[in-house]
DNA sequence: ACAATTTTTGACTCTTCGTCATATTCTATA
DNA sequence: TATAGAATATGACGAAGAGTCAAAAATTGT
């Protein structure tokens, strides 16, 4: 609120778009605090005022990487369609995030081991647990939406918690494969994030979440919520190349 | 063959069993080179006659790593039943192994970073590749018995790539967040490797690769694939808890 | 105007990677 | 066996980056 308080708040900012800044273009090499001090032109010592360490910038970073990522599925939650679009939605905002902003989700990996996490302080650690609940949260109350108006049976084992977790370990794992930079193409294969898309509908599918994908056409569904709901994050990811 | 070669080999296989039992224990923080060579009890100049960076012997540890793991398949790819048994051993082996080797699956996402791969030489990333395209290429010929055996409807597409991948990113996926310690309980939610198991049988389910598991029991299936192939591993397992 | 408080600074320590000139050990030959 | 020459091992050293802290500068309140 007061001027002093709103000055502290802005570098904070100013440093935690230098660090992304840096980590987007030259890689976690070159993050370093000296580098850092140098560009936003203040000592080293002030930045410590901060962040009390590299891992705690990380950390901002991924905080609020993980905010633009609950908007997006914020999105996909009010998306006024049936829930088996509001759930391809998800898969829609996670693919275009995943798509746009690589280098964080490389970040979010990072953070979780063990090594930077030991340096982060408990408080901020939970801050990012919650912000992780609230994503969890999003994609299990559209679970929920479905299984209460009879689109998703719910006499099978483990509903809702199974369903939530394929499609985290699906995305989560085909993003991660994605940008560690295997070339599929060498081990004979198509990019998977064209093909999680695929078997994301293969496992709603299975778990019998109405309308099945062979009463739709999934590449069409794709491309509506592309226009839909993320007209502004396909236009970006278009620009860029 | 000459006593002085394999004396060099055994030195090397004395630094990765060395750097391996540290990184397993103590976590890449504590894996120095000065560490390493006091612990094998040479000069430092000696360790990097064997391996000419850090990332090089993290790099070392995964092949081998990488090795066993190929073992494993190998074993789920010989087991003498159906197809569909034949790839949800791959599944027990793939769990089986994170849970027996939770460190080597971190290094194996560790060494696929991009900072850290810059610093293999070609030679070892090649080797790396290779050993990856052994692990799938496993994987690959169970999909393809299965179709050439009408086990699985050949009409689909992206066939047999997208089953591959939708395990292997599944599996990845899990194994990483189980790993990654996120607190699942207090995201309302069980441990992720129960679940993958579970969520991979809907995966082929859905792509009818039969038998169907509604016509068999899947827990019971990885009761018997536990005990007939990997006993061993089953037992090692039950000793560390 | 000036004392008290807060903030900033950058020199300093510490750790670790990786190098390289020197020292040591091994090997082949006379 | 003695010795030259090759192969190998060593650890002191340089570089780079994380994090600290006492002193300097700026800000605030009276």
């Amino acid at each position: 609120m007061p001027r002093k308080q709103r000055e502290l708040y802005e570098r904070e900012q100013l440093i935690l778009d230098t660090a992304q800044k840096i980590l987007q273009h030259e890689g976690l090499q070159s993050l370093t605090m000296d580098r850092v001090a140098a560009e936003i032109e203040y000592s080293k010592g002030t930045v410590y005022n901060h962040f009390c360490s590299k891992e705690e910038i990380i950390s901002g970073i991924s905080c609020r990487c993980m905010i633009n990522l609950i908007e997006m599925f914020g999105r996909a939650r009010d998306y006024p369609g049936n829930h088996r679009e509001r759930i391809a939605a998800i898969g829609v905002a996670h693919s275009l995030y995943a798509q746009l902003h690589p280098a964080e989700l490389q970040n979010m990996q990072i953070i979780k081991s063990s090594a930077v996490r030991e340096k982060i302080a408990a408080e901020k650690q939970q801050q990012l647990l919650q912000l992780e609940q609230q994503v969890t949260g999003i994609v299990l109350d559209i679970v929920k939406d479905a299984m209460r108006d009879g689109d998703l049976p719910t006499d099978q084992p483990c509903l809702p918690d199974s369903i939530v977790l394929g499609l985290w370990t699906m995305g989560y794992g085909s993003n991660l494969l994605h940008l560690s930079g295997i070339p599929f193409d060498q081990l004979g294969m198509q990019q998977p994030l064209e093909m999680v898309w695929l078997n994301s509908h293969k496992l709603l599918d299975s778990y019998q979440w109405q309308p099945l994908s062979s009463s739709f056409d999934i590449k069409k569904l794709r491309d509506r919520l592309c226009n839909e709901l993320f007209a502004t994050e396909k236009q970006l990811l278009e620009n860029n190349k």
